[in-house]
DNA sequence: CTCATTGCAAATAATTTGCATGTAA
DNA sequence: TTACATGCAAATTATTTGCAATGAG
């Protein structure tokens, strides 16, 4: 809950009101659960659905849907799909990019930086005449927790 | 109909013979349509079933999937997933790794091959103890003949 | 002959939508 | 008040599976 979060919510009630659109409090309750998770983690649905049920029992699953929608909508989440036919929402912190490290054996994410690759990406996009929109970088393989003595 | 194509039937063969599975009419057909069009296209599995049935129109499409679910694991097809909500295959060229740039507008996909990326991948999975086993590196945006004077 | 394969139809799985009801502004 | 928002249930969409019939080896 640090300086991040309140600005994030800021930004939300400050959306919200710009486009004429509500404050409700199952908008809140699933953007605070969204908040709260989604800069470390990558939640699905469902899972935003149980926590947010967690603080608000009444939570349908169509209004978290559709408020993760409008958060995507609205540049504070951002869609990902690593391909386990699950669209997960992460929050979007406004300058931060990052791309992702995905443990095929126990799902954990991990996050990097690189601009010397951001830099060539956009090389290859200009030799082909491309403007870049957004791009994903996913590299799956076996993190260091799984392939340990234990592992 | 190159060198290539041949090679990737015979690779077929053997590897269905290796397996004690049985080369059928269904399977032929189904694996020629995607040899044909899966090197420059990324065909879905509906777009397969429509061209399968163009030359045996007894074809099921539960069969397309099947088959092409045969053709990843023996290594002939790549599933790709580029976020439209649809697996889409393509051809599995030996040792011919490439990434992807996609356009929003006309939903052209082109392919890019950087080493230098490749490198700093393999230097950041390193980093944090992570043992590669594949990775997408996607771009999307708006291709050059969408940004053209009449796009 | 035998057992892998096929085609159909039905089951899943996840997302998306229609609509009567509720409620923020 | 009055649109926007919600919750439920039903519709969609794409994938996956069960099973009786078919056919390759």
């Amino acid at each position: 809950m640090g300086v991040t979060q309140k600005t994030l919510e800021r930004r939300l009630l400050d959306a919200l009101s710009e486009r004429g659109l509500r404050q409700t409090g199952q908008r809140r309750t699933i953007a605070d659960v969204f908040f709260d998770g989604g800069r470390q983690e990558h939640l699905g649905l469902e899972e935003i659905h149980r926590r947010a049920r967690q603080r608000d029992r009444r939570i349908g699953y169509a209004t978290v849907y559709r408020t993760m929608k409008l958060l995507s909508e609205l540049g504070l989440a951002q869609e990902r799909r690593f391909g386990d036919g699950l669209v997960r929402y992460e929050v979007a912190e406004a300058g931060h990019h990052h791309d992702h490290l995905i443990c095929t054996r126990c799902a954990r994410i991990l996050e990097f930086e690189e601009p010397r690759i951001e830099a060539l990406q956009e090389r290859v996009a200009a030799a082909h005449g491309f403007t870049i929109e957004w791009h994903r970088h996913e590299i799956y393989g076996v993190c260091d927790r799984c392939s340990g003595p234990a592992g």
